[in-house]
DNA sequence: TTGTACGCGTTATCAA
DNA sequence: TTGATAACGCGTACAA
């Protein structure tokens, strides 16, 4: 049992209100009081309980995350960021993971719910109409990391895969590529639509036309196994440079162009994106477009913060960095 | 605000305790009153509040987790393994990062203890004498992952280092090497020192005598340099094979080698250590000792569970399992 | 079958 | 300067 105002009001000789007040400087306490009972705390490894606390403020000072799973790296390091604003601001952070399961999302918002958690933040969620009604009526924030919905407590952080599409595809073209492959992912739709628009963007603007056989969504159950089913575009000498919709694709893609004695970049440049850690490993290391992941969940936790505060906010688009790395060169001149 | 038992009552007509009974289906209550009552219940959303019912039955169904970043993707699968079997028991997570700073470490272990944490798990701290006596001073359950200390609330689950290494090296003599060196990293005392030992009790039970000229512990600031740093065992062609203390050290050594036109595994044969995920899309597809990391969650939260429910546990020690890639060959004959 | 009263640990109000 | 009391939301012993 871990000690209470009481034990401490009991061993002082005072009420427990007495206590409380001198616990918190209350100036209506005699300075003596106060100094005693404080050093008897401490001498009992006093800590205040926070349930009790909650209790009678209605504010648990918690938020509850929701992601598919920690195991990913790059949820870990938004996670990441999350945490260390929220620590920072006082808040713990309730951890939960929905293995891509709607039921099982559901079931822990409802936990959350349980522990009253003051705001929820949802990462690569598909909350779907199915339960915003419910996410609602909880009347909480709710904010969403890189997926937006339309709600009334529902606000979104998300990176620009538009902008950063176009970033690698305008360096590819700047170092004199013209046919510019995409290898998509068709089980993310959205993103892999908005870095198909990037694409696409970048082409236009250089007035090069779009090439519909440079584009592939493989219909295979892995990323790697996206990126080597990519060898086609190469193998019949279409394109000089590949943007894939994420590293492990582009590092699949490396790996096939190796086996086949495709040389990366001479003969081929591949662009990767998300910045995860392995694409600096691989040879060529990766040149790739970075998402902030750590900003991510720090604006995110932010703007929890600010919405616990009754602040106005407003949802968020981060930028991605181009990483330039070794997979990509000019264009072989020929 | 969210719907109360006493809400519930007022729209009923009946006391909150009638309530209370009814929605856990107890029998004293009529078959139709508490079908009323849990049917108002679901209408209006209503959900228990675990805030409530901590302060009565004294638990929380909270464990603490303690990291000291979420961002390495080794930390990150341990608190997944973590998370999977605290949730499918009920319980939450609240997931607190230190950044290898004992002071934070401190206060992150006081906020857990303020939010009264049935159960605290920390791991690859440095849990120092300093303030295991703090620790016992909570009276409730510690488990340390890779990190044993010795106390009474102290509990722990730590990978075999010795076996992992013992079990690299066995291969590598296995494959026919005999000059086998070894990169450690001294910033790690502990599994440094049980890895070199596994390398050494390798080496001697096949009988090949130890050669310090083959050990080396570089001192720089990180892994990777670590590796590069053990070129040196090889350009003087002392070792055909190397074993290095974790896989960004491999790597390191493994770029090195590639820079210097060492081929890999032809000249040299390399093992890394953990099974990191960078570890197969390297170029050979490296070699290593694999820690369990999710079973290594998951086991620290069973026994966990099993302290909650005062059942006898013993400490744990997980062996590692040996991946065998393509960074590692027989010797070459000459 | 249902209701009253109390307590969990804390803080705020009011009284002394 | 201090103390008694009520309240937060819930569960339970006891009473009706």
């Amino acid at each position: 049992m871990p000690v209470t105002i009481k034990d401490i009001a009991k061993a002082a000789g005072v009420s427990h209100t007495t206590v409380s007040r001198a616990l918190k400087g209350n100036p209506a306490i005699s300075t003596e009081t106060t100094e005693r009972i404080q050093h008897l705390a401490q001498e009992l490894g006093y800590t205040p309980s926070a349930v009790a606390q909650s209790l009678l403020t209605r504010r648990t000072q918690t938020i509850g995350m929701v992601v598919t799973t920690i195991a990913d790296p790059f949820v870990a390091q938004v996670v990441e960021g999350v945490e260390s604003v929220a620590q920072a601001a006082s808040y713990s952070v309730f951890l939960t993971t929905s293995h891509n399961n709607p039921d099982q999302e559901m079931s822990v918002v409802e936990t959350l719910h349980r522990r009253r958690v003051d705001a929820i933040i949802v990462t690569s969620s598909r909350v779907g109409s199915l339960y915003t009604s419910r996410l609602e009526q909880l009347q909480i924030p709710i904010v969403l990391i890189n997926n937006q919905e339309e709600g009334e407590f529902l606000y979104s952080v998300a990176v620009d895969d538009r902008q950063g599409a176009q970033l690698a595809v305008e360096y590819l073209i700047g170092l004199g590529h013209r046919a510019i492959g995409y290898i998509g992912a068709s089980n993310r739709p959205k993103s892999n639509r908005r870095r198909q628009t990037g694409y696409q963007t970048a082409l236009q603007q250089a007035g090069i036309p779009l090439n519909p056989a440079l584009v592939l969504q493989p219909v295979v159950n892995t990323d790697f196994k996206r990126g080597e089913a990519g060898l086609d575009l190469i193998l019949g000498g279409q394109a000089t440079a590949i943007f894939c919709y994420n590293d492990i694709i582009a590092i699949g893609l490396l790996m096939a162009c190796q086996r086949h004695g495709i040389n990366v970049p001479d003969q081929l440049s591949i662009v990767g994106f998300d910045g995860i850690e392995p694409a600096q490993y691989v040879s060529p290391p990766l040149t790739t477009v970075c998402q902030p992941r750590l900003l991510l969940g720090q604006t995110a936790m932010q703007m929890t913060l600010d919405l616990l505060n009754d602040e106005r906010v407003h949802d968020s688009i981060l930028p991605c960095d181009l990483i330039v790395r070794s997979s990509t060169a000019p264009v072989p001149d020929n």
